[in-house]
DNA sequence: CGATGACTTGACTTCGCTCAAAGACAGTGG
DNA sequence: CCACTGTCTTTGAGCGAAGTCAAGTCATCG
């Protein structure tokens, strides 16, 4: 298992039977190849990394801090597709143009490859693409079940799901307490619901005592039994 | 560019710049080679091929034929999480287990591969391994524009997009009428509607004289502009 | 300590869901 | 050939939940 900060790394759940949890996949020698093609940078919160339609030019692995892919649409609404956490990767394109625009949340870590040097990395080492292909598969099975979510109809279902994810994507396994690390717009973008039915939501499950706020982005759970069965009762 | 009927292929639409449109991946080379690790069935419309939560022995690829990718939720209600044509891969696992159940709605014929022999052959053959990073790629963009489709409020929007997005997927360029292969109930569990929601939004592009009907199962496209307007108005 | 941006709360409107029933279609067997 | 049956689809009426618009509160940083 690999450490933090030795290098880049990815965290997936393999395909096969085993770990159930997530799961560093890189050997130190392929993180320190990624390395050797890779530069490091970092970024403040709220940066800019690329935009919708851009020309891209680089993958990217985060190494700490977290960021926000979004697409802005004709309307000048804003959906948020996903939030990426450490060891993602994100900015693979379609026919050489990004899909989404990708901004920091957080100050963020982040390692920086050009395309075609990953590409002709991958094609020289074919466990190497495996990972790549298990952390992509991964990533889908993370869209699907944005789209569960969102396909909710109701706001408080919507919020607690999220809060159970933002538990697992984020949680290091200790204490029962949830941090929300993005703005209540950004949360509302990701779940398709407005900023004020987010707030709403959670203000009601504040007030039937199931979570508590510490801190306007921190939020324990209080009972977890009844947290559950609104999660579970899509 | 791989032609119909010589065994297993893959559509995506590659990373790099170049073809914008979705080409066939793999060499004669390597069609052959999954055939050879691969058995070919066919079932009849209808048919469960696997199902959520079950022991995932096996990875798919589409011959042809339709297949949709589901998941059942306590409430009864069923989401739809895609729809699966010609050229796509699916079956791939967590920790062993399926996610989502799936089930033909035309007659397919498959490969099924077991999933060990698979990535045995892709941990042998980069090109390979990088060719399936690239399919499942493009599968996470499916899932994303999924997303945007459902996170929309407004019926008549997200059917507009559905059927534009089955205008994409399996109309092979030629006439401009549309096969709509699955049932409403299918399409409405897909864009998280009702299924009177799906059927009174295509009533109304038709009163409106946007599309009509050939047949329950098909639609033309009569006024392009205000077909694409409703699309991209979201 | 004042200003700016983030968040909460309230009132009204809208649109899709639910329930209910009727209409079209395909396959079946007389 | 045609009525029968079950499924799929369309259409209608009323309700409820989330969106929108509009204040108002809180917090964070100069």
């Amino acid at each position: 298992m690999p450490e933090l900060g030795t290098g880049p790394s990815l965290r997936a759940i393999p395909f096969g039977p085993g770990t159930r949890d997530a799961a560093g996949l890189l050997s130190s020698r392929q993180r320190s190849q990624i390395a050797s093609i890779a530069t490091s940078l970092q970024l403040p919160r709220g940066k800019l990394i690329y935009r919708e339609g851009s020309n891209a030019q680089s993958v990217f692995i985060i190494a700490n801090g977290i960021v926000k892919s979004f697409r802005d649409l004709p309307s000048g609404k804003r959906r948020v597709m996903t939030f990426l956490f450490a060891d993602d990767v994100f900015g693979l394109a379609q026919s050489g143009h990004y899909m989404n625009s990708a901004q920091t949340i957080t100050p963020v870590t982040l390692y920086r490859m050009r395309v075609a040097t990953l590409a002709d990395t991958l094609r020289r080492d074919a466990d190497l693409a495996v990972h790549f292909l298990c952390k992509v598969t991964h990533e889908l099975r993370g869209a699907l079940r944005h789209t569960v979510i969102v396909t909710r109809r109701d706001a408080l279902g919507r919020v607690t799901m999220f809060l159970r994810m933002l538990e697992r994507d984020s949680h290091l396994g200790r204490d029962s307490s949830i941090d929300v690390p993005m703005s209540r717009l950004d949360a509302a973008n990701y779940l398709g619901l407005s900023l004020e039915a987010v707030s709403r939501a959670l203000s009601e499950l504040e007030r039937s005592g199931i979570i508590a706020f510490e801190g306007r982005r921190v939020v324990r759970v209080l009972d977890r039994v009844r947290f559950e069965g609104i999660a579970a009762a899509l």
